[in-house]
DNA sequence: AACCAGGGAAGAT
DNA sequence: ATCTTCCATGGT
């Protein structure tokens, strides 16, 4: 099927950033990528307009899907009001550069978290070397996309399992444990769409190898909620650093006091920001 | 070679 | 409660 937007969206934006992890099936001379849904069926999302008129083709769509489809790539509203709340901050000029960029959700729940905590404290480069290996090794591939394991699998590992392709004692660790707890349903990350995002960091922390970054991390793009600010990302701190022309990283109360300003949308924040040393 | 990296747990005040 | 140290690994 096919949907056009009646507003500004910039498909280049998403998928040059979708493209920096491995796992993602983006074609950009195509512009389109392929979407593994939770059903195991493979839906692809290829550009047919431009962004001033964006229209969409969907290809393989099953009964159902088309919500989803729209909740993930943020097809359902414009920017306006994100970039209108902007206009007037210390942030103008950033958001008029990456003007209609929205935050597209992971593709999975479960994806989303083992990737944060696979991510912490790592360079992206290595990082996304480590995602793409636990995903290769234990999950599967269909229809040209790699789709994450079953956390009942990752849940039967032991620790040495995965340090053998490099993980730390700790993060094999954090993985196995929380794959554990959700596969025995005492943790249901469905469950979580529906709660504050107090609610679901509270929950999250909770668990050994969840911090506050990765918690925010999941909220923002798992769950793709709109005001989160990971204060203690070494990236946001570096590219504030560039964007406010310091000698050295700001510290956390510097960069608390322009939350405020930058509040409900920290989300968007931290995304342009990513973007810009990116 | 030394320092850094999309942090977090454990230990020490 | 808050501050400091240690953890493990590849990148630059």
């Amino acid at each position: 099927m096919q949907i056009t937007l009646p507003f500004h969206y910039d498909f280049d934006r998403v998928l040059e950033r979708l493209s920096l992890d491995p796992l993602h099936a983006v074609s950009l001379s195509d512009k389109s990528i392929r979407v593994p849904m939770a059903s195991g069926n493979v839906v692809v999302v290829k550009a047919a307009g431009s962004s001033r008129r964006p229209v969409f083709e969907l290809e393989n769509l099953e009964e159902g899907q088309l919500d989803r489809i729209k909740d993930i790539f943020h097809f359902g509203s414009s920017l306006d009001a994100v970039n209108a709340h902007f206009a007037n901050t210390n942030l103008s000029a950033l958001f008029s550069e990456h003007q209609g960029t929205p935050i597209v959700r992971e593709f999975s729940l479960y994806g989303s978290l083992m990737k944060s905590i696979i991510h912490q404290q790592l360079n992206l480069s290595f990082a996304h070397t480590l995602t793409s290996r636990f995903v290769r090794t234990f999950g599967h591939e269909n229809d040209g996309v790699w789709f994450y394991p079953a956390p009942e699998t990752i849940a039967r590992l032991r620790p040495e399992d995965l340090r053998e392709m490099q993980f730390s004692t700790r993060k094999a660790e954090y993985v196995i444990g929380l794959s554990e707890a959700i596969a025995s349903g005492k943790l249901d990350l469905d469950r979580m769409e529906s709660k504050a995002d107090e609610e679901v960091a509270a929950e999250l922390v909770s668990y050994r190898g969840v911090g506050p970054w990765t918690a925010q991390s999941f909220l923002l793009f798992g769950l793709g909620r709109p005001n989160l600010f990971p204060i203690a990302d070494i990236g946001l701190q570096n590219a504030l650093k560039i964007q406010w022309q310091l000698q050295e990283k700001p510290k956390a109360e510097e960069i608390m006091r322009h939350l405020p300003d930058w509040s409900p949308y920290l989300s968007y924040a931290a995304l342009y920001l990513w973007r810009s040393i990116e």
